[in-house]
DNA sequence: CTTCTTTGTGTAACCGGTTACATTGGTATA
DNA sequence: TATACCAATGTAACCGGTTACACAAAGAAG
């Protein structure tokens, strides 16, 4: 096994060695049947010999056409993102294209700066979580003429395209089953508004829930934090351990809700029994939890592969894209039931 | 807020409009103190006003540097490699390099097919995910001179370097650990041996600690399946039914370990009291579970930063990457407890 | 007042493919 | 037999930056 020659090869030298021109050489590999079968396999042959590989960086330069599409999520550490990622890389794979991953770390000047870096890179087409960011963002990208789509929030901007499903609606729908089965002290806890619009959307439909009810909204009863398992944990335990702790939590997604489970559980609470758990997301993990959570169904897999394809036939078709509506609806399993007492279960348990 | 102009302003109509040469721009733009404050004050604002993004690919190809180095990872949706793939991704970010990732689903024909992209692609180096693939991939990175190094596995081949900690040593030692405190029947739940050396040598390390212990290896004991919750629940379930049922669940990474809880608990098994678990990963969420797993630190995030920071310093200076052991080491918490008595714990339960 | 440096800038080759267009020879059609 | 067409291949411009080298002007040293 030789440990590295000179430099490497290229499409001159084996077009040389062949005796043919570039041309034929370049055709040889990419269009196998616009050369003779004589031809290529000479050809052919000569690459394999040279071991060579063509350089992409050469060909996408020559022909204009990178075949990067690029994706900035808050992060993969989040296995919904990272579901999501899988999806639209899968798609992307397919057709053959390559995908740029880039996170944020819900960090704006951090994600103004990824944008730079891809439209450098000259991008076929970007893939954005959330809607909310500095409109000079999507002018520069359509200054470039590089299509653009939204995912994880709807966009009432016809100019911005989503494809995407409606945290509010989802959230209130979520809310309202919680108070259909007689909750009527709910609390909250969802990641951070100031630096998520999903977070932020989630927390109006959850208000709007409350609201058509006529329940009181209580600052309180909602805990923004990041989303880690041990930030629901905390905020779960904190407001478990209230003079009135709520009988319910709605945890805006299912990382911190399985932490809130974990809380509940330490502090010798049953679920559904005496706090009701209803999550967000739908992760793999959380339908094997005890109980098996209910939660909010998300379609990361479909969204995921919806968005590359919209953007993979804009930039074929040079069409606008068309937002678009997934369905995100409650799945009911163990970890909710109705109220069933007038104190507060907390002091119920310890009564 | 314009649409989209025609063409993307280039250097060269840059220059052009600011009367100096393209040499000119490209310095006020990349070495800003080459030029004169004047000139580079000209330049810059025909920039902004052009909103002028270099196109990177350009600069790549005539520059013969990538900046791109590759990661191949079997998934990220583990979130054990997600949280290695955003340590190896801060700290390429850190010096300036954009990262490659590509996902493998534990298919050898498909990371066969991503080397060659990465080739393709003029990538300055490339991290794997474990040591065993076909040589020839390694011979290909040889013969183009591209620097790889190996993770998350050990390996004997000097000219294979690898940045990872020991799988078989810390296995063996959890192994031990369960041993010590009375355990001779202990399950034994992993990753496929077939697509995954990592666990091939987790396996070989629980093996050699019932050997040492003059325990002998019940094939019965070791269940192979996919990275699922619910397959660690299935396997759990499965053994803890079993006539003879093991004392002590050692999972081979926390995913599964979590789905063996789950599993445990609904059968209503006590864990550490009637059953023992141990886990593999260190999961941030095994930590707030209940109770808190007892498991394997693994050294993700230390690993990505190291293999990324080798890699950058091999391409920089020209030298080959040292191997580098890192430590792996069991954390107690509490979800063991030493065997304590003669019958089995499901029997015992059920009695 | 030379001569040597330093600073700022310009010129043009170069990176390695792709591809529009030209060319050639052979076969089918009128 | 003349014309049209097609298949196979070659020629060379081109993509948009980078950078080695050349060069001029100004300042420093002798």
């Amino acid at each position: 096994m030789d440990s590295g020659s000179g430099q490497p090869v290229t499409l001159r030298q084996i077009a040389r060695e062949a005796g043919v021109s570039v041309a034929t050489v370049s055709r040889a590999m990419r269009r196998p049947d616009a050369v003779s079968a004589e031809t290529r396999e000479r050809v052919l042959a000569l690459v394999a010999r040279h071991r060579y590989v063509p350089d992409a960086l050469a060909a996408s330069f020559a022909s204009r056409k990178t075949g990067l599409v690029g994706l900035i999520v808050p992060t993969i550490s989040n296995s919904i993102y990272a579901a999501f990622t899988e999806a639209v890389q899968g798609n992307l794979q397919a057709s053959g294209r390559k995908l740029l991953i880039a996170n944020t770390n819900y960090s704006a000047p951090l994600e103004a700066e990824i944008v730079h870096k891809f439209v450098e890179s000259r991008v076929e087409g970007i893939i954005f979580t959330g809607v909310r960011r500095d409109p000079a963002l999507y002018g520069l990208l359509r200054h470039y003429r590089i299509p653009f789509v939204i995912t994880w929030s709807t966009s009432d901007d016809a100019s911005i395209p989503a494809i995407s499903f409606d945290n509010f609606a989802a959230a209130r729908s979520a809310t309202r089953a919680l108070i259909a089965i007689g909750h009527q002290r709910i609390g909250l806890i969802c990641g951070m508004s100031a630096v998520n619009d999903r977070a932020e959307q989630r927390i109006a439909g959850f208000r709007a829930g409350l609201e058509e009810a006529a329940i009181p909204f209580d600052r309180e009863l909602v805990a923004e934090r990041p989303f880690e398992v041990a930030e629901g944990a905390a905020a779960a335990e904190i407001m478990m351990r209230m003079a009135q702790p709520p009988t319910a939590l709605f945890c805006a997604n299912d990382i911190q809700a399985l932490g809130a489970m974990f809380a509940c559980q330490k502090l010798g609470l049953s679920i559904p029994g005496d706090v009701s758990i209803v999550g967000f997301d739908d992760l793999p993990m959380v339908r094997i939890a005890n109980p098996p959570l209910t939660t909010v169904h998300v379609p990361a897999h479909e969204m995921g592969e919806a968005a590359a394809e919209a953007l993979v036939s804009a930039a074929d078709t040079q069409t606008p894209i068309r937002s678009r509506s997934l369905d995100a609806t409650i799945v009911m399993r163990g970890s909710h039931a109705p109220y069933r007492g007038a104190t507060s279960p907390f002091a119920r348990r310890h009564r």
